[in-house]
DNA sequence: AAACAAAGTGTGTTCGAGCACATTTATTGT
DNA sequence: ACAATAAATGTGCTCGAACACACTTTGTTT
């Protein structure tokens, strides 16, 4: 009773051959009325499920997903998607799969470009795109498109009907998770939102977030707040985050969008004054010093291991087991202290 | 190119048959050195990697696992684990597996020892445990151990050699991150531990989770904190607690180490004063409720739903795929606040 | 040198789904 | 009524690993 029913039970149970419960099974047509209506009512009483084991023996076919990134040697915000491409290497290396991983310079638009060119030489059947520039990502989408190439995104998203996947997180969401962190923490005072320039990036990103982190103090009633964006730009910095110091002793509270919280929170040791709170983003080496020395509150953690994860296991399962591809997958924005931290790194 | 090797080809290349490849790759003896050698050699240069669904195909043997966790009707934190084994069980229906859920009552050592000889009637490949009472788990687990049939436990540790896994939190660890939470949001003044007496939960629970607290707070130099340690007993909860909120004006936190953090939500929110910080255990429905409320301030998380479905998947990719159980799965011990709670619920 | 055992090697079948192809049955036109 | 054609049905092979079993070669004993 424990027993998988097959195809061959089925035929057995219904009076016919397994040829006939194939082409129900796969409405091939070419079925009697008569011979239909006995495997149906079989198929009504068993539960039958078919073997992915042997659906996927015979379909040997050999799929090869391309995966899209910046380099991490120059922006090691992209590391931990490394680790999470191996695991999904691992998992599946036994399967029919090849799974390649590109880098393109996130600083220009012409190595995003060329990386895209020779993926498409590859004829892949999907790729999984960190699409960081918006115009050339749509135009290279629709040529994936073009070609029946599965696309998938991750950590940024981008406007277009021809990608099938996003897995990333909610930024708006998450500038709130920051306010609500800074306003348990600090209570009043004056809290500065500040982007520090990482020149390439979309700054689609750091606005979501200032906007939820401002929508959240905007829903708050009698907030005790004053908020200030800071726009900063490398190598200058220190001497404007300083003069701003100086400028506002009210600062109770600094919300950093990027992963450049430490820059800040260095600057900040120094500066002698009454405690100032810091949440920012992402678990890079420099970050996590900072929240274990005390200067940095709160990170939140952006898992870019596991979007990387997740954007391959999904298209290997449709790939594999005919899985639906689900159109977002929202990962959990998960706030980080000194004490959870290393539960999250690599 | 990029074709995965088979056996077949092995053979070929090495000049033997596949049944010689065979019984060298699985070492059955039978083999002249010279094909040894033969064999060998192929297998240095190329990359082979046995096809999983092949050999999966061929291995057609019906695994059983019971699952044996507290009903949930009676304590509604094991909810979650439903939705776990849910997914395992939607993720693996295709294969030759019958996962079997089995409740017993957490408040009766004979329910618990009752479930188990059920499970023991069915003789299964294993049996994944949530073990509550301790001296009768480790009997359990013997029993087991000597048939043949790999436990794995889940939420509570429970020391036994014969244990194959176990998927949890650290609970010293999540009493540190519940400090460092309480010191980030208060600052100074009396803390409050409440340990909130569920009679049958095992006691080890709470007790690594103070001294987790604890420790945390030893180790801080000159704090600013005294630290006391209330056990409380339904019904009397309210008359208790409110006693010693009266007696002790200087309360700025409480930790509470169980799911009730609720029940000191309510006499908290009623009780006019100073803003008392409040961090709790779990994301069921009442301590949701005052998180938003604004007056418990952080929940963390312990994830039973994950819980329950590594410990499944681990035992299903054994018997699927031989992979290794994990001796030790610790999950991340996630800080959720009303902003981020959504993400970790159902 | 024959007889026999032991060691080594190859062949063929199995697992379940899927599909091509062969075969049988039903339907149409003349 | 009998081809001719269409529709329905069944058979048999494939995928790759695993293993039973049959077969061949080598070695040992008398």
């Amino acid at each position: 009773m424990d027993k998988k029913y097959t195809i061959k039970d089925i035929a057995k149970l219904a009076g016919v051959s397994k040829g006939t419960v194939d082409r129900v099974l796969h409405k091939r047509g070419k079925v009697s009325p008569a011979a239909l209506d006995k495997v149906n009512e079989v198929l009504k009483v068993i539960d039958y499920e078919p073997n992915l084991i042997a659906r996927n023996l015979k379909n040997n076919k050999i799929y090869r997903i391309c995966i899209l990134l910046p380099d991490p040697e120059i922006d090691p915000y992209w590391r931990p998607c490394l680790n999470g491409i191996d695991d999904a290497v691992k998992e599946f290396k036994a399967y029919n799969l090849v799974i390649e991983t590109f880098y393109f310079n996130p600083e220009k638009k012409k190595s995003f470009l060329k990386t895209n060119e020779a993926v498409l030489k590859l004829s892949p059947d999907a790729v999984l795109l960190a699409p960081l520039f918006h115009k050339e990502t749509v135009d290279v989408i629709e040529k994936y498109h073009s070609l029946n190439i599965i696309v998938n995104t991750f950590n940024n998203q981008v406007e277009s009907s021809f990608v099938k996947s996003f897995v990333g997180q909610d930024l708006f969401r998450s500038g709130r998770v920051a306010a609500k962190l800074i306003d348990s923490i600090t209570g009043n005072g004056q809290i500065a939102i500040v982007h520090i320039d990482e020149t390439y990036k979309n700054a689609i990103h750091m606005q979501e977030k200032e906007r939820g982190f401002r929508t959240y103090f905007d829903e708050k009633e009698n907030s005790a707040y004053t908020i200030t964006t800071l726009k900063l730009k490398n190598p200058n910095v220190e001497i404007s985050f300083n003069t701003f110091l100086n400028e506002n002793p009210e600062v109770t509270g600094i919300f950093v969008t990027t992963s450049k919280a430490y820059q800040i929170a260095k600057i900040i040791s120094d500066f002698k004054s009454k405690k100032i709170r810091v949440v920012g983003y992402d678990l890079i080496d420099e970050n996590v010093t900072y929240l274990n020395q005390g200067v940095i509150d709160f990170m939140i953690h952006q898992n870019q291991k596991r979007q990387a994860y997740l954007g391959i296991t999904s298209l290997v399962e449709h790939f594999l087991f005919q899985k639906e591809i689900p159109e977002m997958i929202l990962l959990p924005i998960d706030i980080v202290n000194a004490e959870n931290a290393e539960y999250y790194m690599v």
